[in-house]
DNA sequence: CTTTAGCACTCAAAGTTATTGACTGCTAAT
DNA sequence: ATTAGCAGTCAATAACTTTGAGTGCTAAAG
């Protein structure tokens, strides 16, 4: 349907859109990329390239804007992701080697890196507890009625938790609680924590029930904690040209500060791939505007988290996605060692 | 200098701007407040309490919008801090009984509670390290290369960190290192965990420095950290009728993104005052439209975290004082005991 | 059949001018 | 000391004009 050259002016008028956030016009094709016809062609090729929907108007006589086909053609079709200098690779590996401590600290500098260099708002979210197997369980004794309760798992999360009592607790009853955790536990799919512990331990070791709930309770509620955004360059967005519009830049403050809907996003991506929703793709009003990036960092189907990067629908794709194949990789490689 | 009815007035004029964000006309006041005197009259004290300072126009023939000296009189002088509702009361009873893991986790809970009730934006910090005394150090073996690092201190504070080696650890040398550790630092001030620790152990215990410098670095890691602010409601804010400027907004959102202002200004106020930064009062240029409202929390001279609120100078102080007032003392009594 | 010059047409954006009305400050009377 | 009343000010809005960057179409040329 589109010729080479059809496919080749798409392209010029994604780049230059995504360049000066202006409509394009024909004249300005044939000035910057086309040098050897006429913008009367340019014009036929782009009311084509119109009909065929990759292509809007914001006005009878303004230039071209990409439409959300136009930028998936792009996105898909026209890109090569190989956009990423040594220095950026150089940056970003002495960022990671940072000894991280933790799955989700890693996560938070990878986050906190791809802003830096790509100059967007990044948001990610820690691994899911949920299929995660329990390699070990912890309580340590802090003062005398306050206990440390420790979760390790199978790819090296850890996650632990205050719990308070109002009874005093014997190191002994400590000793005998890990004992009875890991027993119990240990190799166990992490959900297994729940309150039918409560009863168990009650049967085996007949503490009151004033030790035996709130350990239950903290533990339940650490694998259960709603899940956090871990939000980085909210301010980096703001100088867009896009968010000249009030409403615009409200909506996106909204949009982060609400959670629910990043939550959803980020949740869906399936492993290792990189997901790019564009605009009005994902059926939320309230994303129209904007594209979001993103890449769940697993190991086999252990989950280790998931980085997103959102911006306007006139994002730089071929930086984005390339520093996120980098990264992706780098992540997946550095695991497995 | 002032009279009893100028006073009132200002009061008034204080009130209805709070309301309305509009400039307060001499008709308004004679409408709404002052039934039994003549709008003239109304606008010959307005003209003195322009003069001195109290009172601007943002033209010549516009209402009177309260200046920061106005603002301040209002608060210092004018308003009662009674305004809390029994309902609100007891939602933020309900709100701070949740058991709350940690001192943080507390500060957390109670700054998003404020910022529900009051709907401005809320942010706070957690307790500085600096200066609490090392109650309690444990080290707990997770896995054969990693360790788990707690620190508990003498007002309940509990911190902790991984630890990852490039050697395995055996269940002996952590238990040596617990010894040592405590031996040395119960009851010392936190900041003593510098890398002077290296020498000693190393001294003491001839363990490899594979084993002892990571601990050390990351224990000094844990109580240098940057301070994180805990952010709530920033979407609220957003909401308010001075945020039509394109600008304000911009300002605002990054003034929270950046976090160095915010940063400063909640480590400045003293213990358990609430301290009260109007507009330009504090001289930096980003703030001059805002005030900022804080609370320190602490017991002694021990610091257990500060709560701010952050709004437009047309913030209901009334409100906003009223209830920190009150969370504030509950914060304390329950502290006691 | 494809390309192109050239011209009429469209429309957002920016600039101009006029109109309104919500205010004040002041004066002179109470 | 208070107030009625009126002239004067100025932001905000609306109504209109101008400009110029863009297109689509037609008819001729390759």
């Amino acid at each position: 349907m589109l010729d080479e050259r059809k496919r080749k002016i798409l392209k010029e008028i994604v780049d230059e859109y995504i360049e000066t956030a202006e409509p394009v016009s024909s004249a300005i094709i044939v000035e910057k990329y086309e040098n050897n016809i006429s913008s009367a062609t340019v014009r036929n090729d782009m009311a084509e390239l119109e009909k065929e929907g990759y292509l809007e108007k914001t006005h009878t006589s303004s230039g071209r804007v990409p439409s959300a086909k136009g930028y998936r053609l792009y996105v898909d079709e026209l890109l090569k992701y190989d956009n990423i200098s040594l220095e950026e690779i150089r940056y970003i590996q002495e960022k990671l080697e940072t000894k991280a401590n933790g799955i989700e600290d890693l996560t938070k500098i990878t986050t906190t890196t791809l802003s830096e260099i790509t100059h967007y708002t990044t948001v990610s979210i820690g691994p899911k507890t949920a299929g995660q197997l329990i390699e070990e369980i912890k309580f340590v004794l802090l003062g005398s009625r306050m206990l440390m309760g420790i979760i390790m798992t199978d790819t090296g999360l850890v996650k632990e938790t205050i719990i308070k009592f109002d009874e005093d607790i014997t190191a002994e009853q400590v000793e005998t609680l890990n004992y009875f955790f890991n027993n119990r536990l240990k190799g166990e799919p992490i959900e297994k924590i729940d309150t039918s512990l409560e009863e168990y331990i009650f049967r085996e070791l007949k503490y009151s029930i004033n030790i035996i709930r709130p350990i239950v309770a903290q533990m339940k509620k650490l694998i259960e904690e709603e899940e956090k955004i871990y939000l980085e360059g909210t301010n980096k967005a703001l100088e867009l040209p896009e968010f000249r519009s009030l409403d615009l830049v409200k909506n996106f403050v909204n949009l982060l500060d609400t959670k629910e809907v990043m939550l959803d996003i980020l949740n869906t991506g399936f492993a290792e791939d990189i997901q790019i929703y564009i605009g009005d793709e994902n059926d939320n009003e309230d994303l129209k505007d904007f594209s979001i990036v993103t890449f769940k960092h697993a190991v086999g189907d252990k989950d280790l988290g998931t980085i997103g990067i959102i911006g306007p629908k006139r994002m730089n794709y071929s930086k984005v996605i390339s520093v996120m194949k980098y990264i992706s990789k780098k992540l997946n490689d550095d695991f497995k060692e």
